[in-house]
DNA sequence: GAGTGGTCTAGACCACAGA
DNA sequence: CTGTGGTCTAGACCACTCT
């Protein structure tokens, strides 16, 4: 196809280039982890010279949709276990040292229909069917973080407790073709429940660092609504303000 | 000056341009809120061209080092209730809005000998002179922040206990030439102890979200310490990933 | 060596702000 | 109207990767 940039009243020529090619990647033409065709290539595809394109390329590459390698290509992004640790995990050791939990323990996998406050997080209809996921994850060999994860049937079906890795965003994005974009997280300190006590081994009312965090796929649909809760005196969240 | 640039071994060309406007910015050759000059002249001043000046202007614009305005021109970025808000205050109600603190009160103001801890973190020479503040942010009309503020007192020279206004970042630009740049949060969960009962009116040991940061200024020099500690159930700290 | 992204240039034109 | 930043182009050359 060798067509110029259909709809001029996008504003500027590289943001229609780059939101046509947002949506190549939404609609699964350019899979996560596939090289893109060249600048010239691209260029040549949408109708705009190397310089136009590049400048659409660069905002991808600041949004993190894709990676671009001088001498090798660019390439849509893809969760890895690197992406994971440097992007979305944010709990470190007093140390300062960070790493993922290396083991983790499920608790709890069910299908049912997701409450008034699951179905209104999550932007889905009233009872609407959810699958919903507990699970201990360790650090330190220590369990320290308890998850509650729910996320919305439709987008992964056939989702079942045997398929439960350690990276999830990875199994989402392999499994089901659902790519956790962005997130937001709400931080709050809450006093231990039973649950907490019982799976964090710590004692009744004391003082967690809750983490509410609602992620969204590329196009903005939510995905997955995760609370942790971290049940340790020697780790904290992070927070970097640039 | 119509000079090319300097030592040519540093990297790219534009990045060697941004290096040197940032040096300008820090020494104070172009203050917070001045106009820089055109892209013209720049271009001509570092012996570039215009667009290659230009990406450097859009590197300082990414770091949040300028501010553009088409038709006007480009300005050193300044602190204003607006970036304070929008860049280095987290926390929001429940329902969503963030809000500066409107008032607050002065707990303590005093001018000592650093701890171990306090210089330490500061990267001070050992009981080098702080200035240390505390004080009740209000939030809703409720005493909601107590927060603990140390500072090197060589970099705030007569800083004393009328000039404290409610926005610190301001202060510390305007009146001592000091421009907090990027700053490291870690947050973690405790107990209220006296002091925070006291000031908060929450109960003794209730949870509490702990907020601590160490601030930079432009050329990566620890500026403030400072641990707020968040004694509401109406509020939490929200970290967007993008 | 062939192909990729990265840098740099020079120049044209557009959109906006302010005198 | 003038000056500013914003967009777009075309082309040259460099640096890196892989075969």
């Amino acid at each position: 196809m060798t067509r110029a940039v259909p709809h001029s009243g996008g504003g500027p020529l590289y943001a229609q280039v780059r939101e046509l090619m947002v949506a190549a990647i939404v609609e699964g033409r350019w899979q996560p982890g596939d090289a893109l065709p060249s600048e010239n290539q691209l260029a040549a595809e949408y109708g705009v010279s190397q310089g136009t394109l590049r400048k659409a390329l660069d905002a991808l590459d600041a949004d993190n949709l894709v990676v671009r390698h001088q001498g090798r290509g660019t390439f849509v992004a893809a969760h890895t276990p690197q992406r994971e640790l440097f992007h979305f995990f944010h709990i470190a050791g007093d140390d300062g040292t960070k790493q993922l939990p290396a083991t983790s323990r499920l608790v709890t996998c069910e299908r049912r229909r997701g409450t008034a406050a699951e179905c209104g997080r999550l932007d889905l209809p009233a009872s609407a069917r959810i699958v919903h996921l507990t699970r201990v994850r360790d650090l330190g060999g220590r369990p320290v973080i308890l998850e509650n994860i729910v996320v919305p049937a439709r987008l992964f079906p056939g989702l079942v407790d045997d398929d439960i890795p350690n990276e999830l965003y990875q199994l989402y994005e392999e499994g089901f073709g659902v790519t956790i974009h962005r997130a937001v997280e709400h931080l709050r300190a809450i006093a231990a429940g039973r649950d907490e006590a019982r799976h964090l081994g710590v004692p009744l009312k004391s003082p967690l660092l809750e983490v509410d965090r609602l992620a969204e796929t590329l196009d903005g649909t939510p995905a997955e609504w995760r609370t942790s809760r971290l049940g340790s005196n020697d780790h904290h969240y992070v927070s970097e303000i640039d």
